[in-house]
Parts: structure tokens; C-alpha cells; sequence
DNA sequence: TAATAATAGTCAACATTAGTCAAACAAAAG
DNA sequence: CTTTTGTTTGACTAATGTTGACTATTATTA
């Protein structure tokens, strides 16, 4: 039996809650006071246990009225191909290889058509029209990374 | 499950309203009272809520018989709107600005469900992961309009 | 026309949330 | 026992919402 930190404890909580529903929201100091940890410790629970390639995404709003939603999400079926395409991009990537990426995706029936020109519209190098080379490659890296994390499952 | 500060109640209320008809006008002060707020209280929805990025456009005259008149945009009705969204991004945009733009041009059929989710990871915060908030901004701002521009042409 | 009443707008202070980051601490691995 | 990895904590930051004093505009009345 393991799971004895609060971590763990405050994680096995919510997924109980979510074994049931599709969502949970949550207030974070309501949840911190509950089990007499810091405000912020709620964040560390969000971000180890509660990520996307756990099939978790997670949303939240400040201010009076604020709060956590934790959504359970369906994960795909072709994560794999997704996992290796982000490996290939790396943390920068050409618009020559993005293109081969989106190609990639739409051959493997992830994107249709219009979805890829999508895509590629928004790591155009026009579009981007970045200072440097560097910085051009770096963001279209992290856009494509994020596009692809998002098709990890169905929205 | 949402919805616990009085701007969401104030937002949904008129919202409903909306639905069936094309605008609404309101006195100031009969809402802020009818929901127990400051009247300046309205102004701060109309301004977070009911911007030309959500769709909206606010009109309101002064003294006796004063009003607020909200009235909701179309986009297809318009192409023009395309071009005043795209200049209301300028340089710079916010992730809750940019959300506005999406979720309006899914209102309007500009793009489906999946298209929105689409672009919305792409300019999404987390994905961009710049050094600073003026890069972020910048770069949100230059990808929404690429794909703006895109859509125009597109559609 | 001038004064007054009846509206709405602006702005800054304050309130209420959540997020970040790094240091201290604890547990696990080597 | 030492090193590495994971957890806990709290000070500081950021975002969003609420309030009220003061201002601006328009209509009505004297």
C-alpha cells in the first residue's frame, strides 16, 4: 500500500470525485484548508498528478468567484505517433520540417485538411515574423508542441 | 458549477436575453440594483464581457431616458469585421482576449468546435512559454492574425 | 438661457482569489 | 553514506472582481 504523502492522499481524493463525474471544480484554498496544507501545494498536487498525458486537463480562473476545474479527457488512440513527433521537434524546428510534421499528421488521418492548413497558417514564417531565425524556430517548436498535445485527445 | 461571482450572473442574464433578440437595452442602475451591485458595477461586465472581440458592441447615452444598449454582431453579415478584429488585435493580445476572438468566430460558424480548440492551444499561454508577457502578447497577436488572414481566404 | 435633475463613465483603492519560485525538508536510489 | 529525486512551505506576484468618490453628458424645468 502506497500513497501515504498528502500528495497522494489530496490526489486519491479527487479522482474519487471524478470517478463519478466528467469534471470537478474546485476552490484551491477550500481544498488546502481541508487537508491543512498550504494554498500552493495544490498547484505541485495539479501539476504531478493532473497532466494531460495522465488524460487530466486542468483550467482555472482568479479573483472573487475563482477556481480549479479538472476535466477528465479521452485520450486517443495514436498518442504514440504524437509522442514521436514532439520528440522530432525538439525545442526549435524549421518551417521546412513543420511542414513535414502537419503532412505527417494529415497522411496519418490525425488532421483533415483544413485543420492542417490551419496549422501551418499559424507556424508560417510570415506569420510568425520573428526577429531571428532562432526565436522563429523556437516558437514554431512550442506551437506545434502544444498543437500536438491537444490532439493527444477529443475536446 | 460555475458562475459564483456576480459579473458571470450579471453576463448570463443578459446573455439570455440575448439569445432571442439581436440587442438589449438597459438602465444602469435598474440592473446594478437588481442585482444588488454599485452601478459602475455594469460597466465593469460591459467592458470584461461584452467587448467587440466577444461579438458585442455597446452603445449608452447619458442623462434623462439614459440606456445602455448592447447589441450583438454578426461576422458573416460583415467582412469588414474580420478586418476591425484583426485591428483591435494590433500588436498585442491577451490570452482572455484571444479566447474572445476564437469563441466569437465559433459563434458565428467561422470555424467548428474542433478548429477553435485548435487554435486555442496554439496561442494558448502554456504553449507560447515566453521569457515575458510582451513577447507572448506579440506572438499571440501575430499568429491569431495569420490565421485570420488564412480564414478570410479560406472561407 | 441657466439651473437642476437624471442619467452613465472613469479611475483608483481595496478585496479575493490563484500562480510562481526557490528554499527547506524528506524519501528513495545508488 | 551520499546523491538524486520528490514533497512541503511560505513569501511574493498576478489576475480578476467590487466599491465608491468624482466627473461628464443629456434632459427638464424655472
Amino acid at each position: 500500500m502506497q500513497g501515504q504523502n498528502i500528495s497522494d492522499i489530496i490526489e486519491k481524493y479527487l479522482k474519487q470525485i471524478l470517478a463519478d463525474s466528467e469534471q470537478v471544480e474546485i476552490s484551491r484554498s477550500e481544498i488546502a484548508n481541508l487537508f491543512n496544507v498550504v494554498p500552493s501545494q495544490i498547484n505541485y498536487v495539479m501539476k504531478t498528478r493532473f497532466t494531460i498525458q495522465n488524460g487530466y486537463i486542468v483550467e482555472s480562473k482568479r479573483g472573487g468567484g475563482g477556481y480549479i476545474r479538472i476535466e477528465k479527457v479521452n485520450l486517443l488512440d495514436d498518442v504514440g505517433v504524437i509522442d514521436s513527433l514532439i520528440g522530432t521537434i525538439g525545442e526549435s524546428i524549421s518551417q521546412r520540417d513543420g511542414l513535414a510534421i502537419v503532412q505527417n499528421l494529415y497522411n496519418n488521418e490525425v488532421v483533415n485538411r483544413r485543420e492542417a492548413n490551419l496549422i501551418l497558417a499559424a507556424i508560417d514564417k510570415q506569420t510568425l515574423a520573428a526577429d531571428d531565425r532562432m526565436q522563429e524556430n523556437s516558437f514554431r517548436a512550442r506551437i506545434l508542441i502544444g498543437i500536438l498535445n491537444h490532439l493527444r485527445y477529443e475536446s
